[in-house]
DNA sequence: TAGATTGTTAATCGATTAACAATC
DNA sequence: TAGATTGTTAATCGATTAACAATC
């Protein structure tokens, strides 16, 4: 498995590029880069070469072109399709935000719930119940879910997914899962990193 | 500057341990806890040891006795008031959350947004008007905050917020805020994830 | 040319793992 | 006692930083 940072690195180059063009700078060197970012120019260097990005010893880097590249690393023009289960206050700020993923070659395709309340086929992004998931991930070859389901439910939902071989979850609820063979899994825990965040701050003394 | 893997660590511990104490367990040896967590026990012996957890030879971990200590590191019973700026989709979830947050020592007490519509002074979490968050944070003397507006807003709210020497940010905007000497700032970017998450799936082959 | 920056190699740092003595 | 587990020291691993030759 490839260094997590680094990827995460990738994507913050990104932001950090993009503020830069907007400002109309069209060259940076790896000084700037790192300076934006609280980071060694070294390591915007040891990145950039990782990734096959190259500049010249005199102008730095050309901002389009990192840009270009980060955008064909990241295979942002292969639109990935990415159901989301659980659309309760959470999973349905994830699904109204779909238009900000878009852009990130993400494309928010389905919800699913157990509340018949929740339910509509017929919108823009449908929400199905959850009892046709496993169909649905089938006929669709879907391959990333974001989970957003109650702690109670997270078990059952990622044994479904991982049964299906979905290739990746993104998931919110508090259960640690782990990966299996072909499931790739990320937890992403808010409560967490609000509990650290104020165990850290308060140690600051 | 602390070790923020180890933290993550403490708390998955704390998840782990409290779902061993549901199904009827008393007793856990290093072992346990690295499978279900996958894990080296060495790591959660070295873990324990730096959070001054003990055990013993004979019988491992006393379950209860780790979980107290575990609560008593994070201070707990040391509520903390945290506010949420940009009652959107996102923050209204969060806020909403406030029951599970306030199981961890967190006391959601306010929000803060520019729509009128979303303001409402009565509620039992009260949404007041942004113009109002200065005041509020110094007669309040608030520490934490959690910022959920949108880009374009994010750099004027946490300028004011470092401006008031807040402790502490969460920060879920895609702008990549860094700490000052008195504020620490943790950035939660939940698009990143998901794109982390593909494109790490995607390059498993 | 002189100066500055990249790309890359070597040095450092810190976290994780392995090993094992102490001990229940 | 024999066996098993903790607590801790030593070894390993990998990521970051420092340094610098190459070069524009």
């Amino acid at each position: 498995m490839q260094n997590q940072e680094r990827i995460s690195r990738l994507l913050t180059y990104k932001n950090v590029l993009v503020q830069f063009q907007n400002i109309g700078l069209i060259k940076v060197f790896s000084d700037n880069i790192g300076d934006a970012l609280n980071i060694s120019a070294s390591l915007v260097r040891k990145d950039f070469g990782f990734f096959g990005i190259t500049g010249s010893q005199k102008g730095g880097y050309d901002i389009d072109s990192i840009l270009t590249r980060i955008d064909a690393i990241l295979g942002k023009d292969n639109i990935q399709n990415v159901i989301i289960i659980g659309i309760g206050r959470l999973g349905s700020a994830l699904l109204h935000h779909h238009d900000v993923f878009s852009g990130e070659g993400v494309n928010i395709c389905a919800g699913f719930d157990t509340d018949p309340e929740k339910l509509n086929s017929e919108s823009a992004i449908p929400v199905f119940p959850v009892n046709q998931l496993s169909d649905y991930v089938e006929e669709n070859k879907i391959k990333f879910a974001i989970v957003t389901v109650p702690e109670s439910a997270a078990r059952h939902i990622i044994d479904v997914l991982k049964a299906e071989h979905i290739k990746g979850i993104l998931n919110f609820t508090s259960l640690k899962a782990k990966n299996t063979e072909t499931t790739l899994i990320h937890n992403v825990n808010i409560e967490h990193e609000l509990t650290r965040l104020v165990y850290t701050a308060n140690r600051q003394d």
